[in-house]
DNA sequence: CACCAGAACTTGAATCAGTCAAGAGAAGGG
DNA sequence: CCCTTCTCTTGACTGATTCAAGTTCTGGTG
């Protein structure tokens, strides 16, 4: 488990964005800040051991909401339920292994923020640009070498 | 509709990558060729006002084995359906709206092929780097202007 | 050219992520 | 402390995708 953030820490990030401050929404927010790339579920059941209860739909509200006002990061491989991670304005992106799933963050390449601009934007007011690296992780070539034996 | 590719044009694909040739897989690739990035149903619809008739499983089955084999590319921005492509080996990237999903080819910057390497592969054999560009279509945003005014 | 084995396709049901809608409940300004 | 408004709960529902069992067809073989 990564440094999971104060709760007053969560409520002041909730108030900077005039958001109201309630019990859900700070679970949510100190699960995030612990959770690498924690999907709905996972979101809900830690919510869930430190609140008692709380309702799926409330987490689906509450992630919809945080990540409309840029507090977090809603990202998705195809294929995978959504995932979210805290906005840290650190435009970091994901490699992904195609047979486990397995998530990890990686820099975006030193010195280049190239990957913000596209070559032509079509007219669009880009605002992020998101980067999956796609392949095999070390795990899983083991295996994949293993059944080939 | 882009220039659809020829009927023997889909059964070489096939063969050079030792797939049986068949008339659904045929029909599928032809209209991938012919919808820019299409989705299961695009595909199914367009297959079936070919053929007559084909399952919704065929489609499915048939895009995972043409995406394993590497013949298309599969790719999905988070809260949407799946979308394929066929593979043409110019690692161009996406460009999504937010509000209304409408979705662009963009060529990888110019002069530049580094979006393919991560600054710390983490012992990852990556083989693709999909770039999602998310922002606010020219049309979205006139209708946003209007309805704050 | 007919035959066979395995690969593809069909059908129908099931699962899972995510959304919709109506009402009960709390946050925060006055 | 009260009221308005936003938030959360409950329960039903949709749409995408997968599972499983059985039939059909492709491509290699004799």
């Amino acid at each position: 488990m990564s440094t999971m953030i104060e709760t007053e820490t969560a409520a002041d990030l909730l108030r900077s964005h005039s958001l109201r401050v309630t019990a859900p929404r700070v679970a949510v927010l100190r699960e995030l800040s612990a959770i690498p790339h924690a999907d709905v579920d996972s979101i809900a059941r830690a919510t869930r051991e430190r609140l008692g209860s709380v309702s799926t739909q409330a987490i689906y509200d509450i992630l919809a909401v945080l990540s409309v006002n840029g507090l977090v990061r809603k990202f998705g491989p195809a294929g995978h339920p959504a995932r979210f991670e805290l906005e840290l304005g650190d435009n970091h992106h994901h490699l992904v292994c195609r047979t486990c799933g397995t998530m990890i963050d990686v820099e975006c390449a030193p010195g280049k923020a190239p990957c913000l601009d596209a070559a032509d934007d079509h007219g669009f007011a880009i605002d992020e640009a998101e980067v999956i690296y796609w392949g095999i992780c070390p795990a899983c070539a083991a295996t994949a070498v293993a059944a080939t034996t």
